[in-house]
This record gives C-alpha cells, sequence and structure tokens, in this order.
DNA sequence: TTGAAAGCGCTAACAA
DNA sequence: TTGTTAGCGCTTTCAA
C-alpha cells in the first residue's frame, strides 16, 4: 500500500518526471522509456496518489451534491443523473444529505470553503438566491438544479412546469371540470410557484373562474395534502377534480375522499405530479406527471463540469419537457355534452 | 478563495506552526497568542486546505460507498444511516452508484489504492467474498452490509434473515395453510439464501412437508417474481400462500394473481420483505418486514471508523432484528378449526 | 511557549 | 527526449 512515483522512477531507472509524463501522456517520451515506465508501474501495482495530484493540480476532481433527502426518490434519481455524469469525465462526488434542515444545507457548503470539492450541484435548495449568489461571487462554483437563478455563471435546470401544469388545467377543464382545485407545496418552493402560474394560466385559458378559496397548501407531503383537501372541500363542495403538486398530497387527497365518501375519479378527479412508482398500484391508479430527472441531472452535470474552468457561461439555463400520464384517477368526463 | 496557513502566520506575527497548533489547539499556545491567531483566522476568512491537510496526515477523511443501485429505496436508506455516522465523525462519503453492474462495482474499488478514500462500506455487494478478502490482505479497510465476510478486520451487518422467515411461515401453518411457495431473489443473493433457510426451518417446525417444486426464483424483481409465481401455480394449485423475498416480487404475485382471478387473501395469502412505502397503498395492503436499514448503515459506520486505524477489530459482526408487518394481504385463516 | 525546516507525492517550468 | 528543482498547503520533529 503506497508505491509512489518516486519508487517507479527508481527502478524503471529515470527521473519522476518521465514518470509523470507517461502517466499523463504528456509531451514526448520515447516509446522505448515508455514501456519500460509502463511496465515498472505494473510490476509494482503502482496507482498516483489522488491527494497528492490534487494538491498540485488545484483540482479535487470531486463535486459535492447537495439534496434535501436522499430517501425522496426523486433526489435519488438526479443524484443517479449526476454522478453518471460525472464519473463519466473522472469527477468523483460526494453526497451531502441535508435532512430537510437548511442550517445543515448552509454548512455544507463549507466543503466549498475548505477545497474538498471544486463545485457544488445545488438539488433543489432551500438557501436563499441571496446566499447562492454571494457564494457565486466570492468566486466558488455551483449548478442548481429545480431553480433558476439570476446569476452569470451558475448553470440551472428545471422542467416546464407551468406548461404542464396549464395543460392538466386545461383537461379538466374540457372534461367539463369547473372548480379545479389546487393543493401547492410551500411558499418557497419554486416548483410548486410555477405549478401554481399554470394553474391559473390554464383557467384563464379555459375560460373559468379563478377562486383563491380552492387553493390550499400542503407542504409536498401526505398528511398536509390530507389536510388541505378537507378545508377545501369544506369551503366549497362543488370541486370536482384536484390538482395536487405532487404524489404524495394526492395521497393524501384519496386518504381524504375515501374518508369523505367521496369516489375518484367519479366524484373527484385528481392528478399528481413526479409519477412516483406508487401511482400505478393505488387505487385507482393516479394520473401524474413524469419529469426526467436523471436526465437533468445529468445534462446540468456535463455542462457544469465542461464549463467549470471557464469563467464565462454560454449556456446556463436548461429547460427540459416533462410527460403527463393520464390513468384511472382523472378519467371521468363530467359535462353533459 | 484560498487564504493559506501562511498569510494566517504573516498577519499575525507568529510561525506557521503556531497557526497549525492553534488550529488543531495541540501542544500550548499562550493564550493571547491564540487569541490573536483566532482573530486574524476570523478576519482573513481563512480555512484550511483539506486537500494539503489529506497529503500531509495521510487520511482523507472519505469513505467510498458502494452501493448496486441508488434508486433502490433500501439502498437510499443505507446511505443515510452510513452518511449520518461519517458525518458525525467528520468524514465524508463519496457515492459510488454501480448501477446494477459487477464489473462498475469492482472498478470502484479503485479509489482505495489510488487513496481517494480511507475506506469503503459495500452495500449489498455482488463482488465474490475471495476478493473482498483479497483486497482486506492487501491492507484496504472496508465494512460490508447485508452479508458476513469470514474476515477479521472487516465489519459486517445483516438482519436476522432466518429467524424472521421462519416466523412468517410458521405464522402461514398456524392460519392453517400447507403449501406455501417460496419466491427467491437470486442464488447470489445472502438474503435470499437466508430467507430460504428461515422457510425451510420454518416449514420444520411446523411439521410441514418440504416440497421443491414451491420454489422458484424471482431475481428481486416484479416481472421475474410474476412469472416465477405463474410458474409455481402450474405446478401446484393448492398453493395457498406466498413468502416472496421482497416486496417488488410480491407485487409481481399480485399481478400475476389478478391475471389468473385469484383473489389475496381469500385464495392467496402473501407476505413480502422490505416493507416498502408502497406495500400500504396495494390492494390489500401487503404485509411485509421491515429492516432497520438507515439504523444499520449508521451502526456499522460509526464501528467502522472507531476501529479504523486498528489493525484488529474487537467487535466485528452485528446482527439487527426485523419487524414484520401484517396486513390484509396475509389474513386469511384457512383452517376449519 | 515558539519557530525553522523537512517532507507528504505529485506536476511543471526551466535547463540541458 | 530527459532531468533538476521548486512548490502546492499542511503537520511535526527537533531545537531554541
Amino acid at each position: 500500500m503506497g508505491v509512489t512515483i518516486q519508487e517507479v522512477a527508481l527502478h524503471a531507472g529515470v527521473s519522476v518526471t518521465t514518470v509523470s509524463r507517461v502517466l499523463n501522456n504528456s509531451q514526448q517520451v520515447k516509446e522505448k522509456t515508455k514501456i519500460k515506465v509502463l511496465h515498472i508501474i505494473q510490476e509494482l501495482g503502482y496507482h498516483p496518489n489522488a491527494t497528492a495530484k490534487s494538491l498540485r493540480n488545484k483540482k479535487t476532481m470531486t463535486l459535492g451534491i447537495l439534496v434535501p433527502d436522499i430517501n425522496v426518490f426523486i433526489f435519488s434519481e438526479f443524484i443517479k443523473g449526476i454522478e453518471r455524469a460525472a464519473q463519466s469525465q473522472n469527477y468523483n462526488v460526494i453526497i451531502c444529505d441535508a435532512d430537510n434542515n437548511m442550517v445543515k444545507e448552509h454548512e455544507y457548503l463549507a466543503l466549498l470553503k475548505n477545497q474538498t470539492v471544486d463545485a457544488f450541484v445545488l438539488v433543489f435548495p432551500t438557501i436563499s438566491d441571496d446566499l447562492i449568489k454571494e457564494y457565486a461571487n466570492e468566486g466558488y462554483r455551483m449548478a442548481v438544479i429545480g431553480r433558476i437563478i439570476d446569476c452569470h455563471n451558475i448553470p440551472c435546470c428545471v422542467t416546464n412546469n407551468v406548461e404542464f401544469s396549464k395543460e392538466i388545467i386545461m383537461h379538466f377543464a374540457k372534461q367539463g371540470h369547473t372548480d379545479i382545485a389546487f393543493i401547492s407545496g410551500g411558499q418557497h418552493s419554486n416548483d410548486s410557484i410555477d405549478r401554481l402560474e399554470g394553474y391559473i394560466q390554464g383557467l384563464k385559458l379555459s375560460q373559468l373562474p379563478f377562486q383563491p378559496e380552492l387553493i390550499e397548501d400542503g407542504a409536498f407531503n401526505e398528511k398536509k395534502g390530507y389536510e388541505a383537501f378537507k378545508r377545501i372541500y369544506n369551503k366549497n363542495r362543488n370541486i370536482s377534480a384536484v390538482y395536487a403538486a405532487n404524489d404524495e398530497m394526492a395521497i393524501g387527497v384519496y386518504k381524504a375522499c375515501q374518508e369523505l365518501g367521496l369516489r375518484i375519479p367519479d366524484d373527484i378527479a385528481v392528478i399528481g405530479v413526479d409519477d412516483n412508482r406508487m401511482c400505478k398500484y393505488v387505487t385507482p391508479p393516479l394520473s401524474s406527471v413524469k419529469q426526467p430527472n436523471t436526465e437533468m441531472g445529468y445534462l446540468v452535470t456535463q455542462m457544469f463540469i465542461n464549463q467549470l474552468n471557464e469563467e464565462l457561461i454560454k449556456e446556463r439555463v436548461i429547460i427540459k419537457a416533462s410527460q403527463i400520464f393520464y390513468r384511472d384517477s382523472s378519467n371521468k368526463l363530467i359535462a353533459s355534452y
């Protein structure tokens, strides 16, 4: 454990420089010398020390990935894409699981300061835009997934939240629904904000009135989604459709409907977002939106690494389209035409 | 970006040695000097360079985590525990997602050789025991989750597979089932092998005959589980209960039953393993076994790090108990007593 | 209580 | 085509 370049040089009867050149196949090294060195490397089982390399090159070849919670399926999908892209460019990734804790999230960024990582990919960060920009201004490199940061050297990747949300509402409208509820996912989630925007646009395009009382927050989780639906239902018993900003909350709606004796989709049509594995297995199967998470992670990371050494970035914002899967939970026609 | 210890020393009017001593609060440093240095550190926004530290200390403070597939829920649970334990001891973790590819899995171990990581936590590795031992003999440190390796300095952590499997079979037997199928998860999975062992012991203890034709392999996935059940059913139409070595395969059984017109649990009782989120949402809710994955990851990693600098290891094998959740899928009494 | 200096393993500027 | 040497930023031995 621990053959050094020195020993290789010694055994091969050349200088460490030559060995280094062979390793990085830089410059001209006589073929014969190269073969000899390679042979010794083989023989001694030499592996270049990554730390020494990092120190010398001032590059750790390591990316940090910051996620709110690695157990949430969509985040593990992003990680998969990020790791693949990193791997393909010889980068390693350090996982930073913030455990849904904003303070922890902030703390992890210290890995930039002590140069443990060259850069960070922030997956749905909860820290503020301002904080992120502050780091960017100090020269630290970050890419962001799930939010567009207005900063020239921060690559970002999001999905077409407004678009597909609009489509969902128009779909509901076409089926004859007029009182469509929206369950949001928190005030600070850009995804949720954009989906609300799509909801509003969809209503407008369908010439349906916007009714603020049909909107409640479900904080992206099942329990709060359940409660949100009950609140809405108590305010307006005419609702016949619900667009939940994610599947978890949609499942909460399922539970609420069960308790209230409402049938899905006969009484209430439901559509969620994320296309959880569960969607196909609940009864009735839940309509949802599949987002290309792994691909998003891959693309933005690939682009990011390519531009890591450049000050100015040409391509910066990636917007990926999502796919709506209509299943039985939204399969009821209301209109009598 | 990049204040060094030199600069701190310069500004504080002391030597780098003194600054280093303050940083690692080693030896005696006069209180006044210490305060002065700390103040300058604060002022300059100094952060010790982790790479230089690693090179000097010959310790990267980084653990590799090797998983078959980060998108599989249970693996992300392990990661969460491992990362937490690592974090609490100031270690970082590098994620290595083998994408269910044994070659990739092996390749990742190179991170040990080039000293990118100090050690590896192998989560349900598919590489052979021999290969792992070979690395161990070369002095590389690894901990293993999901398999017990017969090697003195490799900490391992598993669950009580045999025990709970035995219990499940005895539970079935008590309900009056006599023809109980087992769907395994591949020949090479220790989990599956142990669950089969528990199945056999359970039959014996219940004085039920062992019928080899009631065992088929479902490779831990839904589709193969579906096929396995059909094969078994075609061989023996008397089966009234199925123990699937994981939930995915149990879901496959659900699908097969639906196609075959068999009702769960009335005609076929089903129990799976892993306690997937889905279990509660399928119809009927699937009985399953919850394993303390996050805790296992945490415990073994904590122990591992504590013993990382020791040649001989006192505590080495951790066996954690699991919990069986009986739900409606296995809720039918067969016997006529 | 403090500091000078060596050295961890590597790369690259410069020289030959 | 190859080698000498300085130095990346840190810790630690030894001496003062």
